[in-house]
Parts: structure tokens; C-alpha cells; sequence
DNA sequence: ACCGTCCCTGAATCATTGG
DNA sequence: TCCAATGATTCAGGGACGG
């Protein structure tokens, strides 16, 4: 497991146990009839051909290959094939023969801006990616989004009611007063997903063609795998879907045919725990969840995030006295003595006028904080006093 | 010309001269094995059985269609087919053969936000348009739209030319100052439209099932036709193509085999009722009023955002004993009196069993807030808190 | 296993009401 | 007359259930 492998998908995938993967992406060349090249910063070149015979030819591989890769998924896995409009409708009888009509999910449509071009006609701004599953039990995570603005969210959480001519209204009970429903999630997220195109620019491009941003791979994995799972790509190029896997701790066997992609990839892999050690320095692998509403907190007291120094989080915008202000939340794995010791720890030799905790979990009957000496001034997230109302 | 006619499309079709539509709308039952019944405000109910034997059945029909839809085409004229995930693959496949591969033009697709449903999965959210010309030298009119806000204009306005490697770069002139290329358009209109869908309470709603909003089918008239040409609809329904035509001055001939249909559309041309989308006219980002930094507290408190209620700004997703739980916060120009009363003002009726407000300012000494009696929490802000320790 | 049929869901957004 | 607040109505829906 965790690997990229050299060799004609067909052949790897055959060596794979049955029912063993939980996801796989498939995104096969996508029978433009052209060779594809790029050339990367360090000058080399990649390029993959993507000239067939016949479309038949064409669709008779990716056949093969797609009934290979059923056999390797578990009855709660599934397919996401990526392709463009080239040939999409074909993949798609194949995909209805080989894992069934029934376990078609959903088209999604990857929309991005990107540059225009002198075609006559609409400007082509979408690809599109289909989800099949193995079975009627695949694994799904739900996601939501916001509402839209223009929703009315006070009146949806009202209960309703059918009057007799069959048609749906909002309930009251015998006082005229409005029923209260039960609690909202939000919407379902979409099959539509509007995720930037990877810029020519970005640092993320390694220079291989046809390369795709980790955020959408990021976003098919996190809705059909948990962490630990398994996740394949038969196609990997450049390892997108390994690097999003890697960074979802998700488990990834990739698969190329071409020499320089598996180098390619596996240089990225590598790469990747360079950049990404520094965040675990910070703390856990619960980087990334964590910090996203840690950074909302900084926010809302206008402190400006610090990533690399485990006793502080972050900034206040306006210092103190002529001098910074230190702001450390209390982590989930922590007692509220533990978080101050650490921004002690960090602000010694440093005399800082002011130095905030934000206390984010309510202290247990036997806390010794009483006895604690410390110029740390600590106040209540608001989570926390709301949390507190509750009781 | 300028008529809905009632009848087999196939057999009116028939009818029409070769090379002389502009235009054809070509909206078939999707094949989604269901009966489509809808009641309109005067309760009549329409409706339309989209049952068929087999998909060969279905693309029979299609098929034979679309080559009398071809015959009756100019050279320069185009057809627009709408249909859904159903069964667009199959489309696709009579669609390459009847106009050809190569006539292809574009996978248009039509996206909207829409109520939710309690499906597994993603939301379905969007519709295929394939719209395949004639032949090479179809009419289109260019249309452009703004540049996107992180475009730099200013450089794409430079000239470009071509390194010994084949990189494009920005061209410079002898004295290395750049050479500026000839004025743009603007961005050209993309494949993937965003157009809210009919809202279930729009006056252009006829009671027809399935209907679409006019102005989906401005644009696609724009795009493919001028004044004076002609629109062929052969399943024109409640005849928004027909309406959308005579809006743009175009003709029309629509075909419906339904006489309740064929009724109803022209009725509907009679006294066109169309609504302008207020949504794409303001654009969404209009109806948010909310600062980010709200949008940040909400966060930090699990909260959902409600953009359109002045006196609550969300509500928790944890309920409290049964009942959601409001939160306002307080607004900077607002006394904490004010923020109260207005929360209270909005969940009237309601019987929530915990309203918060969100402090964000000190009270002024003059305040009587000791005086107010409401069972509404206060909270003071995390940024609150902090403004106090610096006092 | 495969149909209809019934009953439930739940957010979108224009129309209407209210000031 | 205009703007802001509120509510009505929908189902190119979806699933459960019974024959």
C-alpha cells in the first residue's frame, strides 16, 4: 500500500485482491487523438500519447480496465471517471455495462474559469466526472453548504402539515402559533463543483499535462472514504490522487505506464512531506480541521495566525502598550493549565504587556487553576458560553 | 409561421421545407420512465407520460426525429438538444450519428440551486444542452461577459510572443517596454450557465410540468439567431420557446401532440408573463449582507447564517430542548437594547427556549439595561473580552 | 424482483404584505 | 411609491411499502 507502480493498469490491477478498494479514479487519457506535452520548470519533458486506433480500440481498454477495477472494490466502493466531452458519452455506455445502470450516482460537472481562446462557439469550461458505485450500499459521507442567500432559513425550520386538497403547509398548533422542526444541516452539496482550474502559474504544477487540482480530488475522496481506506488511481500521471490521499490519510496505490510519471509522482510524495512537516511541527494530524476554526477564532478578535509556534496561535492586529499580544486557544487535548504553560513557555524572555488565552472547554470540579500564578489573562470562546447556557 | 401546431413532430416536420430553420430547440421526455402531471392555478392538470418499452424504443424516435430536424435546417442553422443524466449518453451517441461528430459544438450546461430532497448522494443540480451546427459555418454571435475579478487586465492587454523553447511569454520592445496587443471583448460566454430555475412561485408558471424559465431559451436564441429567423420547437410544451422567440422578434413554429399543450401555449403567448430573475439581475452576492467578520463569529459558535432576517443573524446547529436557537449579533451601530428588542421582535411567535445576542460593544454608563427585562442571553464577543482587558 | 402508488422531504426565490 | 420583511408553493423528486 502507498505506492505508485510502474506498469499497464490491467496488469497491476490484476494483482489486487477482490472487494479490496474503497475508491477508485479514473481518469484515462482522454481520446483526443493528440499526443500530449508539457514542458516542466526544470525544463524536462513529459508527454503521454493519446492516439488510438479506432474508438472501439479505445473503449475496448478502458473496458478491460473498468471491469478489473470492479473486481478489486469492496461492495461499498466506487468509481469516479473523469473525462471531457470527447468521448464522454461512449465511457458512459461502458460504464453502464460493466458496473450497471442501477449504480450510476451522478454526473458531476467540474466548472473553472479559464482563458479564453479565438474558437468560434461557447468558451469550454467544464469537465465531467461519473459516479458509479459497486453496489446500492456504497459508502457516502454527506457533505453541506450553505444556504443560498436569498433563503428564508427562520420559515424552513418550521414543521408542516398536508391540507386536505393534498398540497403542503406550514404548521401551527391550536394557538395559530408556528410548530418548530427539527434541527437543519444545510444543503446537500451539489453535483456541480466550481473549483479554480489549476493556474499556469501555481506552485502545485509539476508540468504535466492534463494535471488536476488536489482540491477536486480532495473533495472526491472526502465523500467517499473514510481515513485508513484504500484509494487507487490506474491512471495517476503526475499522483494528484495520491498526494490529495496522503494529505486525507487515506491509504493510495497509484499507476502509470510511463517511467517519468512514476518518478514524477513519487518526487511529489516526497516532496510533499517536506512542505507538509512543518505544519505537523505545529501539532497533530488534526491540522487541518482544527485549524479552520481556530482561524475563524483569530478572526473574530482580529489576531492574525501564526503557523509554526506550538505556544502561540496567533497575533492580536493592535498591540498593547507598545508591544504584541500572544493569543494560544486551548486545544481539544488540552487542560487550560496546559495551555498556559505553553504560551508561558513560548513568551518567555519576550515581555509581552498582554497574553490571551481562549478557553475552549469548560474546567472540571477539581481544577487546581485557583493555585496557578500566572499573568495570563484567560477568556471564555464563545463557544464555550454558549455551551455554558445550555446547562 | 408563428404557430403552435398540434400533431406528431415527425409528421409536421414533414410538412416544413428543407434549409429553411434557423433554429431548433429540441426538448424530448427525458426518459425518466415516469408520468409528469402537474395542476395549474386554475386546476386544470397537464400532464405527459415519458414510459417507454426500451431505450432502443426511445432512441428510435429520437433518431428519426432529429433527421427530419436536420433536413429542414439551413446550412448555417444549429439544434440545441436539452436533456438529463437519464439518458444524454445515448443521446449523444444519435447525435454524432444524424449531425455528426464533427458538428458538435458544445456540452451546454445549465446549473441552478433547487430544494433539496432526502436522496443519497449528491444534489442534482444541473441539465445538458448539446448543441450540434448543420455544418461548419454556422451563425453564431459571439457574446462576452466580464473578466473575472482576479484577471489582471492590464497585463492581458500585452502582446505576446513565442521563446526558442515554444514558451509564451510577454512581448517587449527594443527599449524593454511592452507592447500592447489591440483591445478586448471580455471573456466569451462559457459552457456552463447559471440560470435559477423556474421558482414555484413565479408567475410564469402555467402549471405545465417540466416548464423552463424563458430566459434559458433567450440566451440559446441569442446565440444562434437574429431578428426575422426562424425557431422550430417539435415538443414545445407550454411553448416557452415559442414566447422566448417572440420576445426576441424571432418566428417560431411550435409542435406539441398534446391539444391541452398546444391550448396552453397559446395562451401564453397571448399575454406573456415573464419574470426577471432578480437574482441575476442584482447577483447573489447582493443579498449578502452579512460582514465577514459575522460570518466568522457565526462560525466559531456553530452557527448557520441567515442572510435575509434583521433580527436574527443565525442559528445554532445544536438545538436546545427541542427548539433551534436563535443568535443576533451585535451590530455597530446598534445600542444593546436595540439588538435585544429586535431579536425578540423576530422570534415572535416562536417559542424558542434560548435566544443569544452577541455583545460586541461596552455598555455606555448611561445604560438601563438593568432595567429591560428579557429572557434573551447575552454573551459578550471573544473580541469583546479582549477590548476589556486592555482597559 | 419488479412494479405502481403514496407519502415524505426541504430549500429556493418571487409575490405579496407591511411600513 | 418604494423598500424591506415574510410566506407560499414547488417537486425532468426519492424512498418505502404493498401487491
Amino acid at each position: 500500500m502507498n505506492k505508485i507502480v510502474k506498469g499497464n493498469c490491467i496488469d497491476i490491477l490484476l494483482e489486487l485482491d477482490s472487494d479490496s478498494v474503497d475508491l477508485i479514479y479514473f481518469d484515462p487519457p482522454f481520446y483526443t487523438q493528440k499526443k500530449h506535452s508539457l514542458r516542466a520548470k526544470n525544463e524536462k519533458k513529459y508527454e503521454f500519447s493519446d492516439s488510438w486506433d479506432s474508438i472501439d480500440d479505445y473503449l475496448s481498454v478502458i473496458e478491460k480496465c473498468l471491469t478489473e477495477c470492479k473486481r478489486v472494490l469492496k461492495s461499498t466502493g466506487s468509481v469516479f471517471l473523469h473525462c471531457d466531452k470527447a468521448a464522454s458519452h461512449y465511457i458512459r455506455v461502458v460504464l453502464d455495462k460493466v458496473l450497471g445502470v442501477k449504480n450510476f450516482q451522478s454526473e458531476i460537472i467540474w466548472t473553472y474559469k479559464r482563458w479564453s481562446n479565438s474558437k468560434k462557439g461557447l468558451l469550454n469550461s467544464h469537465q465531467n466526472i461519473y459516479f458509479y458505485s459497486k453496489g446500492k450500499d456504497f459508502k457516502f459521507n454527506q457533505f453541506y453548504t450553505d444556504y443560498s442567500a436569498t433563503t428564508n432559513v427562520d420559515q424552513i425550520l418550521q414543521d408542516r402539515k398536508r391540507t386536505s386538497t393534498g398540497k403542503s403547509t406550514y404548521k401551527t398548533d391550536e394557538n395559530g402559533e408556528v410548530v418548530l422542526g427539527k434541527a437543519k444541516k444545510g444543503v446537500p452539496l451539489s453535483d456541480t463543483w466550481e473549483i479554480p482550474y489549476l493556474n499556469p502559474k501555481a506552485k502545485e504544477r509539476v508540468g504535466y499535462p492534463t494535471q488536476k487540482p488536489v482540491l477536486l480530488l480532495k473533495e472526491i475522496i472526502k465523500l467517499c472514504t473514510d481515513k485508513g481506506d484504500l484509494v487507487v488511481d490506474p491512471f495517476c500521471g503526475s499522483g494528484t490522487t495520491c498526494v490529495a490521499s496522503k494529505l486525507l490519510e487515506r491509504n493510495y496505490i497509484g499507476i502509470d505506464i510511463s517511467e517519468d510519471a512514476v518518478q514524477l509522482a513519487n518526487d511529489r510524495l516526497e516532496k510533499m512531506i517536506v512542505t507538509d512537516s512543518n505544519l505537523l511541527k505545529k501539532g497533530s494530524s488534526s491540522y487541518i480541521e482544527k485549524s479552520e476554526e481556530d482561524i475563524s477564532l483569530l478572526n473574530t478578535i482580529g489576531a492574525i495566525p501564526v503557523q509554526r509556534n506550538s505556544g502561540i496561535d496567533g497575533f492580536l492586529k493592535d498591540h498593547f502598550e507598545g508591544k504584541p499580544v500572544p493569543v494560544k486557544i486551548q486545544n481539544r487535548n488540552e487542560t487550560l493549565e496546559d495551555t498556559i504553560e505553553k504560551l508561558e513557555k513560548a513568551s518567555r524572555n519576550k515581555k509581552y504587556n498582554l497574553k490571551i488565552v481562549v478557553q475552549t472547554k469548560s474546567e472540571n470540579e477539581n481544577s487546581r487553576l485557583f493555585e496557578f500564578k500566572t499573568d495570563v489573562k484567560i477568556i471564555k470562546s464563545n463557544k464555550l458560553l454558549i455551551d455554558e447556557l445550555r446547562r
